[in-house]
DNA sequence: TTTTATAATTGATATAGGTCAATTTAATTG
DNA sequence: CAATTAAATTGACCTATATCAATTATAAAA
């Protein structure tokens, strides 16, 4: 249960055996299960989350009311809305479970005071928001200069582990196409 | 000159005078005039950038010999390629000045010390990270929902310090948009 | 195993924005 | 300021992908 998350930190930083306590007391267990809502939007955000077994969406309702799915979450990923819990603003996102979930959660007031405790905390998060900020971009560029085809290519190469996990509406809807669209290319890829 | 980026880390965390000197003293002044490059792909990136005067643009030219802008850069920002100077990878980027500038440099090893010596500076690092995510996913979430119309208004507002600098020709790039697309979209506004 | 709900596919048609080519306007530079 | 070069506009036409509507397949529930 823990070893998931103490094996995730020390991928990117060398922690002490006083520091992994100081950090997994600090989380809490959290389930949701399938079709269940982590978060929704207008809410106060105060926990991020620290995916242990399942899977789950991220997506939110534009104003002319389609969703758009911003993130997929499987096992060792962090999700949660960063700009609500950082920012403090009401939530825009609903982070939905596909499957049965179970989930780490750390409170803001504790992550706080992990980075006074720990500052390597303050390096573990500032390289896991440096990473994704990377991916992000790697996500725009791929959107900027490549046809839907190539981008569902793409996205099967990068996340064969979830690929098989969601259907393919969901797969439309993160690549920004219409289902009908990606049945299409399907179609088209397997003659 | 030291003015200007002191008061942007002031901005985000609290800083001792100690720290301050610290920071400075590993600062080097780079100037880069008009249409030339700060940064060229297949380069090692060995620093990052703080603008104190000037504007650039970084763009990248995609296997099919299109070019796109990911990023402007003015007064107060930091740029640089963050896939290349964190993970060391030769950068795909150029990053050319688009007016003659002066920016502030920081190499790696410069940095990690830094972050060994004052631990503030990862959290002032940290946090810029997370707001340039939270700043990117915007950029994503209005691709996926709005027409390219809208886009270039988001833009002018967003970024209207920035819009009277530079070419629609790149302001076209930046928005994913061919700049004949964007000219009659700015003719239909006028009208 | 039948019913019901959800997901995937297929066809017909529409459209935003791209591409190519030409022209005009505005900046640079000798 | 004349000569170049770069930027912006306009027109004609094209294409990738959306949308709408219907159908089929698959999975969940009764």
């Amino acid at each position: 249960m823990l070893d998931a998350i103490l094996s995730h930190v020390s991928q990117y930083v060398t922690i002490s055996e006083e520091n992994k306590a100081l950090f997994t007391a600090k989380l809490t267990e959290v389930n949701v299960s399938k079709r269940n809502f982590l978060l929704r939007p207008g809410t106060t955000v105060k926990h991020e989350y620290f995916v242990i077994k399942g899977c789950l969406k991220a997506y939110y309702i534009d104003t002319k009311g389609n969703s758009h799915i911003i993130q997929f979450a499987i096992e060792n990923w962090w999700v949660g809305d960063f700009d609500a819990f950082y920012n403090k603003v009401p939530s825009k996102l609903y982070i939905e479970a596909v499957e049965d979930t179970s989930l780490l959660a750390i409170s803001f007031d504790d992550l706080t005071l992990l980075f006074q405790q720990a500052p390597i905390f303050e390096r573990y998060f500032r390289i896991l928001v440096t990473n994704a900020f990377i991916a992000q971009r790697k996500r725009i560029m791929s959107t900027l200069e490549k046809r839907a085809e190539e981008r569902y290519l793409e996205f099967c190469a990068a996340y064969s582990k979830i690929e098989t996990r969601i259907t393919n509406y969901d797969v439309a809807n993160y690549l920004g196409l219409s289902p009908e669209s990606l049945s299409r290319i399907r179609t088209k890829i397997k003659s």
